[in-house]
DNA sequence: CGGGTCATTGAGCGTTATCAACAGCAGTGG
DNA sequence: CCACTGCTGTTGATAACGCTCAATGACCCG
């Protein structure tokens, strides 16, 4: 018991899921178990392709992936970021086809998540976890529309930084970005050039210190309340 | 019978889930009877409040609304619009909250749909709509991420277009566009300055014709053409 | 007729894009 | 071991797209 304990602690997928919502102690169980069978990828494996059907759902355990809108002119847009705890290809309908790609990032580490209707409050987590999808995706129709360069790019990071910290992997506001500047640029619709700009800027004013994609924030709060971002809910009991 | 055939001819809502995927008789006729309990509300009337509980589903049958985000200093983003047909507050979480405000932009119709659970081919409707709500929030993202101020707007209107086709009340590529041009700005992070410019450089090239809020294209294929557009799909039997 | 909202137009400016060059670093093959 | 290549990050100079501010006109409604 200890050893599954100690198992589950390390286990951000696990972390993150049974904070969404108290699990049972079966559906814990399950989830152990599922955790077991993993698959592997590597960087710049297409999990999903848009336009083609979605062929089951996965729980990421390790590693980022990107949800991508290719452009026929060569445009792309990354829609979202994937972390290790979201479920990729979670979709109810049986002939669901894909409106965006998922390309992994890093080396990933994957499995097949306990199928809905076995554990009701797993089914919970999946829908919760659905849910702040969404929210994620709605901020990040806000920051395009409304956030001007830097405050787009600290938008993002501290994002991101709640996410990790959710699932126990992002300890003293610290992370590995895996991203290049690049795709950060096609994150938030600006060029390269100028993300390296808005990043010298934030570390000029040390808000942020940036070096071998290794990401600590100087005091994450008082970056928030300059923003006036709030951490994203969806759940009254969250 | 034929009064019911007629009935439902007229009712925007019923097209438009009829055709997301083929409803059995008992589901259209449970839709029939749902769609006669109408509640109404004056424009400007918020449906579902940000960071509240929501209440319960609700089907709009006629008349435009918009999901909106205020931040706090003032400037707002307009994060889609909802039609005739769209469901709104459609979430499974019994604890949820909004991430995001509704209000009404015009007198609207709406109903409560029959229940999930009751006619699994409705059910099923309900699963394609969401599908589709979340392809046209990545449609967005990809449009304040990537397009520029004349392509935001013509992919704009095209979706609408699509969408009020797909209801059955966009006869001849032209339909009433019940929004200022403010709020196609807020939409469209851009002013209404520019979009009151770019709408002219529509009319001048004869893309559009537009007066007292009355849309018409010349001609939509063309146009989704030149920006390279495709309606948007989410199921294979779609 | 007055007040409000919305659409329209002009002038000037600023944020961000574009283009270009270079440095650092890893991998690769001679 | 050292060119060589490719990718990423960095920096400078210039240009463009869309913003801001401001004024005016059209229309509706009380």
């Amino acid at each position: 018991m200890s050893a599954a304990l100690a198992f589950e602690i390390r286990e951000p997928a696990i972390t993150r899921l049974s904070r969404l919502i108290r699990l049972d102690p079966q559906a814990k169980a399950a989830l152990a178990e599922a955790v077991r069978h993993r698959t592997h990828a590597p960087p710049g494996r297409e999990l999903i392709a848009e336009g083609h059907a979605i062929r089951g759902p996965q729980l990421i355990l390790q590693g980022w992936a990107a949800r991508v809108r290719q452009l026929a002119d060569g445009r792309r847009q990354i829609i979202s970021f994937l972390l290790p705890g979201d479920l990729i290809g979670l979709c109810d309908q049986p002939e669901a086809i894909a409106t965006s790609t998922i390309v992994s990032l890093t080396d990933m580490q994957l499995c097949v998540p306990p199928k809905r209707g076995s554990h009701p409050s797993l089914d919970k987590a999946y829908t919760i976890s659905r849910a702040f999808e969404e929210a994620y995706l709605v901020a990040q129709v806000t920051r395009l529309g409304q956030l001007d360069a830097y405050e787009r790019l600290a938008d993002l990071l501290l994002e991101l930084l709640e996410r990790l910290q959710l699932a126990g992997i992002a300890p003293e506001e610290r992370f590995t970005l895996p991203m290049t500047q690049e795709m950060i640029a096609d994150t938030l619709g600006l060029t390269s050039v100028h993300i390296n700009r808005t990043l010298q800027t934030m570390r000029r004013e040390n808000s942020i210190v940036l070096k071998n994609r290794e990401l600590r924030f100087a005091d994450a709060d008082t970056l928030r309340r300059a923003l006036d971002r709030y951490p994203v809910r969806v759940s009254a009991c969250g």
